[in-house]
RNA sequence: GGUCCCUUCGUCUAUCGGUUAGGACGCCAGAUUUUCAAUCUGGAAAGAGGGGUUCGAUUCCCCUAGGGACUGCCA
């Protein structure tokens, strides 16, 4: 039994980088029937929205990755003060009185001089008066001692990995203004959720090894870590540089399917061979977390479209009818009408342009130098109704008057026809056209 | 500045020192098809650079370059 948690913080909508942490999270549950918990890391006050939340519960949805709990961390802040008193019982937590300013220019002196910019942990030689005196100027924030030791753990991705704990700044855990800060919140939640895996992002990993000296301090058991390579754009750039582009909200904009792109995602940086999965079991099923490498990897929405097409090309009526309702396609004719051009699109959304050439007829398109042959050929044209055969029975009418033959009997009528060179096939297309009839007499 | 990570076909990757450097997706061509798609067959396509070690380096070591993460009273 398995549990793991999707923990993103709702200052900002989902991208494919949080996505594929989701998705991992999600698919090794699914894997083993264990539980997936949404965790809302809220603790972040000001920049914390609850739009933002309902806008990743939107695109989880949409996406199909259903979580079978929610958490909030801003509904769990008592739990968040126990720990904390427990650490200062154990003396792991110290009070420190420095302003944000003091820091911040104290960082930068040490960085000028060559130094790690590491917290100097001052704060511990303070006297009692000292602190007494601090203390009633402002109220303190507290750190956690760390210990400086080689912290380590088995990476189910990157494998073995330690951390010198010495290098590291003893994290700030309650901040002056009494709010708990992601270091703390975080473990406690791991502990309390019985969570086993966490699979998160490779900017994590010097995190860790600090959570993994809490949950210790705090007796809590260390859970399995993954920690995934990040994502890049196109060149390698940063994700954080294209945010808009990349956001699910956007993708699915701009025609992005979810099955497609989950598999993508399940994939991409793995040496699992890359397949486009029709369901999420198939999916989880065929993704394994030990085959993702370390290097990288790079996302490319241009990617998407040809898994995009296949899949869309693969799909039955049903799934898609409602959408095609949307459209204004219903009724017996929207399912042929979905049997024809399912194979002959990029992105659902070109269905408009077709659904306009059934329901409206194109604007024709014929070239200077055919214009007599199409002529001749609409004025051959059988009358209703027209069905399967009328297309075969018609182009060779039209080959036995004209002499024309191939491609260049078939394209001007094509053209003609629907205002484009490529498209559904025409003997599908033409029991569909006399629909622009019916339409226009009712 | 410091610490850590990464670098093989367009993309994701395989290779436990000796391989015609393999596969998948994509791409190209042929077959087929009125077009596109699908399918089948075939093809092009890679070790960042420089030094070592070695009979032999994609593989081990060092340096350089490039990319990334962390270095917050953000998560």
């Amino acid at each position: 039994m398995n549990v793991t948690r999707f923990a993103p913080s709702p200052t900002g909508y989902l991208h494919v980088g949080n996505l594929r942490t989701a998705l991992l999270n999600f698919l090794i549950v699914r894997r083993s029937d264990g539980t997936f918990i949404l965790r809302l890391d809220d603790t972040d006050q000001e920049r914390s929205r609850s739009e933002y939340a309902d806008a990743i519960r939107a695109d989880l949805s949409w996406l199909g990755l259903n979580w079978d709990r929610e958490e909030r961390q801003s509904d769990r802040i008592s739990r968040y003060e126990e720990a904390a008193n427990h650490l200062r019982e154990e003396g792991r937590l110290y009070e420190c009185f420095e302003t944000a300013e003091e820091l911040a220019f104290r960082r930068t002196v040490q960085r000028k001089l060559g130094k790690p910019p590491v917290y100097d942990r001052s704060a511990l030689s303070l006297t009692d008066d000292e602190r007494k005196r601090l203390g009633s100027e402002r109220p303190g924030y507290w750190r956690f001692l760390l210990d400086h030791e080689h912290t380590g753990w088995t990476d189910t991705i990157r494998g073995e990995v330690s951390v010198d704990a010495a290098s590291l700044s003893d994290p700030v855990l309650v901040r002056a203004d009494g709010l708990f800060l992601y270091t703390l919140a975080s473990v406690v939640d791991d502990l309390d959720m019985g969570i086993t895996d966490v699979v998160r992002g490779s900017d994590h990993v010097t995190n860790t090894a600090a959570q993994i000296q809490v949950m210790h301090a705090l007796h809590g058991s260390i859970p399995n870590f993954a920690h995934h390579s990040l994502v890049t754009g196109p060149r390698g750039e940063p994700l954080s540089k294209r945010q808009r582009d990349i956001s699910i909200r956007n993708l699915r904009h701009i025609g992005v399917e979810p099955l497609p792109l989950l598999s993508h995602l399940a994939f991409l940086g793995s040496n699992t061979d890359f397949r486009l999965c029709e369901t999420i079991d198939e999916l989880a099923e065929a993704f394994d977390l030990e085959a993702f490498g370390t290097a990288p990897s790079k996302f490319d929405p241009a990617d998407l479209d040809r898994l995009t097409a296949r899949y869309l090309a693969s799909l039955p009526f049903e799934a898609v009818a409602e959408r095609l309702g949307e459209l204004g396609a219903t009724g017996c004719v929207a399912e042929e009408f979905w049997n024809a051009t399912r194979e002959n699109i990029t992105h659902f959304k070109d269905l408009k342009y077709w659904w306009s050439v059934i329901s409206e007829g194109a604007v024709p398109e014929i070239d200077e130098r055919d214009r007599a042959y199409v002529e001749a050929a609409l004025r051959l044209l059988p009358g209703l109704p027209f069905d399967d055969q009328t297309w075969s029975a018609w182009t060779e009418r039209v080959s036995q008057e004209t002499g024309r033959r191939g491609r260049s009997l078939y394209l001007p009528l094509r053209k003609a026809l629907t205002g484009r060179t490529k498209g559904p096939e025409m003997s599908v297309i033409m029991p569909l056209l006399q629909y622009v009839g019916r339409q226009s007499v009712s």
